[in-house]
DNA sequence: TTCAAAAATATTGTATGCAATATTGTATTA
DNA sequence: TAATACAATATTGCATACAATATTTTTGAA
């Protein structure tokens, strides 16, 4: 798992296990035992523990006393509210980019949508969820509000982890050009079509999952010994 | 600084210090040297690293590598950030606590302003300014949502932290009964009445604050050879 | 005396070791 | 054989020890 030399910082350790969930290589519900992760980082415990304090603040994993860490297994209803602070969010996200934002961001956006183009051509569906939501992720910097970006970068590896509970694996990854369109609105400075396409685009996500269905509870073992 | 006979939980830790961050007995810019805390709090270093680098997460410490951890000393802008998020965040709140509030949630928020009130009558400035935060940290968890509760958990006691910084120690903590005013509109079920009454109310704390003046770079170190 | 170099001290960063707890495996008994 | 108690193993929680870095103090020369 470790590829550099140079010793890992508890924050980038943090972040790789952020990209594995977001990427679904580390499924909700599955363990983390610290000494597994240690060795495979090259790193002692300790770091691990601090790694994994910071993800479990963030919701990503959550902490059983006594038990071990486990990626965390959001509830239908944790999925709701979480669009429903997204939609509460965004606008204000798009409105102060549109403000703000320079030739340089806009380039930024660009080149942003070009890695999710690739992706989407080589059918890298792990990596088209990370990159979707790594898009909102580089809005929220753009919008230039340091607790809304913070937000933000909580809110989009746990959106990641619900589409992975809750949608088929089968569905093709996320709206297609939605994106593209919404860096359209905002480089042309229409407020209004933008903010109306990223609330069409959040919703289209949230539709897109089967938050209705019994999916959430995971396995169910009572009908395994029919 | 430790009451109990229990060990502390890291949790239990960090709340503490951020209790003490709230009421200004550990006021923004102080270095917290690990030993000490971990001698203060009768537990081993290691617990108080970990309770540091959740409250770095919060943003309420800020982690110098090498160097230390230092209270928070956010900047006017960060100030202006953060009631932009407050004043887009509590609206919602609003709306949702009178969505949600049943009778025992009224009660809740009245023990609470009793509180207040009982403060205010001692003069005690410093729980006046921790009670009032801990008002929206309240009316957050009543709203139901988890991910605008957390927003709300750690957008508070940094609030309390810019008071510290931009009020002058003179002015009366906070606009006298404004909480009564909203849960009153809460309780009457008046939607845009207690919305128009929480942005007021926000408007009112920025406004007390001389987030213009340079208060901000704390200590003038050139001043002090004349 | 003043400045800079160097020693001494203080503090942080990390790994390791041990105790506490949980989990798994085994044996014993009814 | 099935259930339960007990032993073995695995894992977490915590403190401590040591290395790396920063800060302060002391020393010595200009």
């Amino acid at each position: 798992m470790d590829t550099s030399l140079a010793k890992l910082a508890i924050d980038e350790i943090a972040e790789r296990i952020t990209d594995a969930v977001m990427e679904h290589r580390l499924p909700p519900g599955i363990k983390l035992v610290e000494e597994k992760l240690a060795s495979a980082f090259g790193v002692s415990r300790t770091k691990i523990r601090q790694a994994l304090t910071l993800l479990a603040q963030d919701g990503l994993v959550t902490l059983h006393p006594n038990k071990g860490a486990y990626v965390t297994r959001p509830t239908a209803d944790e999925a709701r509210d979480l669009f429903v602070t997204r939609r509460l969010v965004e606008p204000e996200i798009v409105r102060n980019v549109i403000k703000r934002a320079c030739a340089d961001d806009l380039a930024q956006l660009r080149a942003h949508l070009e890695k999710e183009t690739e992706a989407r051509r080589l059918g890298d569906r792990r990596r088209i969820i990370r990159l979707s939501g790594q898009f909102h992720m580089l809005m929220a910097r753009l919008s230039g509000n340091s607790f809304i970006e913070k937000l933000m970068a909580e809110l989009c590896p746990l959106t990641c982890l619900i589409i992975a509970l809750f949608d088929e694996p089968q569905t093709p990854a996320c709206p297609e050009d939605e994106h593209a369109m919404i860096v359209d609105a905002i480089a042309e400075r229409d407020e209004e079509r933008a903010i109306d396409l990223m609330l069409h685009h959040l919703h289209h996500i949230e539709q897109a999952l089967h938050l209705d269905q019994q999916v959430e509870s995971g396995i169910h073992w009572e009908a395994l010994y029919g």
